[in-house]
DNA sequence: CCTTGCCTTGAAGTCCACATGAAGGTTTAA
DNA sequence: TTAAACCTTCATGTGGACTTCAAGGCAAGG
């Protein structure tokens, strides 16, 4: 498959396949025989992971770094793990960071009124709340 | 308070709380006699909740018109409260989509071999996992 | 043969969210 | 009175992640 139908079928654009090859993000692309990238099933699902770990926040630096330890044919399972670990983390307190600024609208809209004027009280309230949900693990309004 | 006690208060920049009084993400901060910007702790709580939105991926222009909205004296409350459901629904598919990745990890991690390669199978298991969670609005591994 | 439509590379441009620098003002302390 | 430590505005710089442009190649259709 050429690189619009792989952009077609991945929803990034040419220029970002191209630009992912050259840092590495995904692995070098065979060509054909005039030089054109010939793209399988492989990339595609390589490109998809990098989509997928870019919109869950991960730079470019860090993924690259993250591709080539995994890519390397050495025993570093430690070193994977370790920095799979560490991503995990980071994204967890992304996805409460998110959670919190919902929790915030949310209040918002079930006690609307001047939120922009919000009293310290109803931060504290909020900060409690969250607290609460955090230590239960139990209850939680996803959906 | 000055900027710089205001910028150690909410761990935001001197630079861009001006630059975010520039692009009326907070109102127009009093000044004293010979100029300079006398922060109040209602100026403080509009930082604070830029932060917020901002960490939470929202950017400056939306903010921006989100914010336009609520400090619009007319009574648009209805258009309000869609703007923010509208921005509700845009973060909770973001933190989804970050649990998917949060998800994807995790099984990596568990089932650690070769992620690169990962089947088609795997692929499909893991949106299983993610749509039934999605469904049953219970399980949550939070923390 | 020429246009259309795909492709290639390399370089340069763009957008965002600030950061940094220049040039100058005020207050306090030595 | 001079230096330190704040502040001001306005202009320019920066880094990341691409996008767009320039110049050209290949293959098919009319």
């Amino acid at each position: 498959m050429n690189i619009k139908e792989a952009s077609e079928k991945t929803g990034v654009s040419s220029a970002a396949i191209r630009y992912y090859e050259k840092e590495s993000l995904i692995p070098a692309i065979d060509r054909t025989e005039v030089g054109n990238r010939d793209i399988d099933d492989r990339i595609i699902r390589r490109i998809r992971f990098v989509t997928q770990m870019r919109a869950a926040g991960m730079s470019i630096e860090n993924l690259r770094r993250y591709i080539e330890l995994f890519d390397a044919q050495e025993d570093n399972t430690k070193e994977q793990k370790a920095l799979l670990k560490e991503q995990l983390e980071v994204m967890e307190e992304k996805r409460d960071d998110l959670q919190a600024a919902i929790d915030h609208l949310n209040y918002k809209l079930n006690h609307f009124y001047d939120h922009m004027e919000a009293t310290e009280e109803e931060l504290r309230q909020l900060e409690k709340q969250h607290a609460e949900k955090l230590n239960s693990a139990e209850s939680d309004d996803i959906k």
